[in-house]
DNA sequence: CGGTATCCAGCCTGATACTG
DNA sequence: CAGTATCAGGCTGGATACCG
């Protein structure tokens, strides 16, 4: 009951090899870097300020991170929210198109788990 | 009617958080490196010799094309069969646990179609 | 708090030459 | 054909110091 579902994946995953710009390459240019797809895991959880974020990936270097959030902002996988307060408050939180992503986060979560090293 | 299954989706992902080794990162190790997820993609096709998958990928080196199969070939993702022919002939294959990727190269395929740069 | 600026090390990757 | 060996470079990412 599950061949006709995983042919059909199959043949998706058979025309990809045709794109001249492969889009899983596309996504792979999005998820790029090493703490990209941990950020985005993060931000799954709802809007986080840069140093709730840095506490939750791991150690990550401040200007790292940065390099990574404007990335991501320009991709338009997030949102970058200045509260002009004292102290200053910033707010990441991901957009409809970065919320979208959860799926790739999850196929990759059930793989980790099902395959552990 | 996918409220549920979203809800179950993001319960899921949540808990990834609390993982002392995340599960998400242990994919993002196994498909490290610029051309491993494209090795992957191409071998999902059927079994391929080095030559034709260096074709496939794109403009890699002979020297990283090895390194990353051997990784791949380490961590149980593919096999390697010699053929002692004149000339020799080599030929790649995904096993079982190469194959489970199918899911999250195919999530990534989905994400790259809806979201084009 | 949330960065920026600068410098630098390491690693991934590639180019080239060569081999069983 | 399918590599290996060697050398070299670029880019990512980290350390440190400092700012609004």
């Amino acid at each position: 009951m599950e061949t006709e579902l995983d042919q059909r994946v199959h043949a998706e995953l058979m025309d990809a090899r045709n794109d001249r710009e492969c889009a899983i390459s596309r996504t792979l240019q999005v998820l790029d870097g090493k703490w990209t797809t941990l950020i985005v895991r993060e931000l799954l959880a709802g809007p986080l300020r840069f140093t709730e974020l840095r506490a939750g990936i791991g150690p990550v270097s401040a200007k790292t991170l940065t390099d990574r959030l404007r990335a991501l902002e320009h991709q338009g996988i997030i949102t970058r929210t200045i509260y002009p307060e004292v102290p200053p408050r910033v707010v990441y939180e991901l957009t409809e198109q970065g919320l979208s992503l959860r799926n790739v986060l999850h196929a990759m979560l059930r793989w980790g788990r099902t395959n552990p090293a």
